[in-house]
RNA sequence: GCGGGAAUAGCUCAGUGGUAGAGCGCAACCUUGCCAAGGUUGAUGUCGCGGGUUCGAGCCCCGUUUCCCGCUCCA
């Protein structure tokens, strides 16, 4: 177990992360936080960098602009966006063979004839409570596929915990084990000002998608953006999940760069293929491995609420396929529920056909965090190189912590000036670091560890003809350059 | 949330009831002549945390926290 452990990519990545300054656990000394970690000296400067990339992809366009909304928003957007209500696992678990079912999902289990036998079941059940006979035949009436039926039972709060125990467990088959259904909302509660009172709560965002929608008006106004168009924000969300998972994957405190293209209604699916395929290119330009990355196409039946449309960018973490990005078509629902709820209306007025409405929304929402997760594992390579493994970290030079590092050959004969004079000319334009300790082959390995794209070293030539090696981390190949083109040839290598 | 495993120096790990260890890394100085390989010296430990058993616990027992794996889950 131990062995298979420390093969795993996952568990070297967390290693190197740690010793290298890219993520510690958060209060570590403390004993840790379940699932939240910390960004280290070199781990801040990869995750800045892909939020930048992230940024200049969207908000440099013309038809971009920027948000960043608060975190704490009035309780009402969240009944509007439906997360108070919705934003809940109810979950029964069989007591016999520890299984856990979603309420919800657990239907999906059971086939069409034992649904009939639970339908009858409940009839007789309920009909010993007058209260509980009428809610329940109110459903029956309600709804016409058995499915529905049997579902609407379920999910009733009034009937579920009676209901879960004529259930057979689907895994174990044992009868009447299962818990009563509980509910997790998701959402961080705290409140707002001193008095810890129900009316004074409000809630942590658990996506940063609604501080968009509801200054969409705002954005719009201030800008002079016509439709189509489209609001960027990067930020923190907070989902208080049941359980975490693998390293920054499923985290509890995450950070979000959500772009929402506001679209005329009839344009919706042209801007949701746009937007799908704008979105991979993405990962691809920043050297992102494309055989590790494909789409999963959310099957219609099993479309959110809210969506008309959804796919997933997924990553073929070492763990398996993940989600670092969804791209949704959100219709109007958005957009129409806080026009409901707030009374305010949420239309904008179309020049050309003269008329008012509700745009629809393509979504994309990317994780900044699972894309650092992503981007750094991609990187991780470990080659042989002479009997000896070289660990490399193959970021994109737009990502690289560390641009380049100046390196003299030995500490001394005015080499250490000549690379610190370098030093100082490179920095006010890159992220660079000096060393000279030790022999020049550790400091290369060092770099390569960090994903330090070139390094520039000065040796014997230097002193005579001005002229530096430039090493690259990938092929391991030096150049020979004249320090004066130095920060030249560095920017137009890193466009 | 359930089941399994793990936790000792920055990292990888040894240490089976009696003095806290190794390799690598790190720091300083010396040495250097292009891919982690020289020398000298040095610093770093609440042995995850809390309790218990014991004359004595890193080691045994109970609890707990965190991480990993597998389930489960991811409006």
């Amino acid at each position: 177990m131990a062995k298979q452990a420390k093969n795993d990519t996952v568990e070297k990545v967390v290693s190197l992360s740690k010793r290298r300054g890219f993520v510690f656990q958060s209060s570590e000394i403390y004993g840790g936080l379940n699932g939240c970690w910390d960004y280290g000296p070199l781990g801040v400067e990869l995750l800045k960098n892909i939020k930048e990339e992230w940024w200049k992809a969207m908000t440099y366009r013309e038809d971009v602009e920027g948000l960043d909304a608060s975190i704490l928003m009035h309780p009402g957007v969240w009944k509007a966006s439906g997360h108070v209500d919705n934003f809940t696992d109810p979950m029964i678990d069989c007591k016999q063979c520890k299984s856990r079912y979603r309420v919800d999902i657990i239907g999906d289990q059971i086939n069409e004839k034992r649904k009939k036998k639970y339908i009858k079941a409940f009839e007789e059940l309920f009909a010993a409570d007058a209260e509980q006979a009428e809610v329940f035949n109110s459903l029956m009436a309600e709804h016409e596929e058995l499915d529905d039926k049997f579902n609407a039972v379920l999910e009733n709060s009034k009937l579920s915990p009676l209901a879960v125990h004529e259930l057979v467990c689907p895994n174990c088959g044992t009868q009447g084990q299962f818990t009563e259904p509980r509910s997790f909302n998701l959402m961080f509660k705290t409140f707002l000002g001193p008095v810890e009172q129900e009316g004074n709560v409000i809630y942590l965002r658990p996506e940063t998608a609604q501080g968009i929608f509801v200054n969409f008006l705002n954005v719009q106004g201030a800008s002079r953006q016509k439709l189509p168009f489209g609001i960027a924000q990067i930020g923190k969300a907070f989902r208080n999940e049941i359980n975490t998972k693998n390293f920054l994957f499923r985290t509890r405190e995450f950070e979000q760069m959500e772009m929402q293209f506001l679209v005329k209604p009839e344009d919706d699916q042209k801007w949701y293929e746009y937007w799908k395929e704008e979105r991979l290119k993405f990962y691809t330009r920043l050297g992102m491995d494309a055989e590790k990355l494909r789409y999963a196409d959310h099957p219609a039946d099993k479309l959110a609420h809210y969506a008309k449309a959804a796919t997933d960018i997924e990553y073929k973490f070492p763990f398996g396929w993940g989600e670092m990005e969804g791209i949704h078509n959100r219709t109007d629902f958005d957009l129409g529920r806080h026009q409901e709820h707030s009374g305010k209306s949420m239309k904008y007025f179309d020049e050309e056909s003269r008329e008012k409405f509700v745009p629809f929304i393509i979504e994309t929402s990317a994780g900044a965090s699972r894309s650092f997760m992503a981007f750094l594992i991609d990187a991780y390579k470990e080659e042989e190189v002479k009997g000896e493994v070289r660990t490399v970290l193959s970021f994109h030079p737009k990502l690289a912590p560390i641009k380049a590092a100046i390196l003299p050959l030995v500490n001394k004969d005015g080499m250490p000036e000549i690379a610190r004079k370098i030093e100082a000319d490179l920095r006010p334009f890159m992220k660079v670091f000096y060393d000279s300790k030790g022999a020049v082959g550790r400091r290369y390995r060092r770099q390569d560890e960090a994903g330090t794209p070139w390094c520039i070293t000065v040796d014997t030539q230097t002193l005579e003809d001005n002229t530096v090696t430039v090493r690259d981390r990938d092929s391991m190949e030096q150049i020979r350059i004249d320090s004066s083109k130095l920060l030249t040839y560095l920017l137009e290598k890193m466009r």
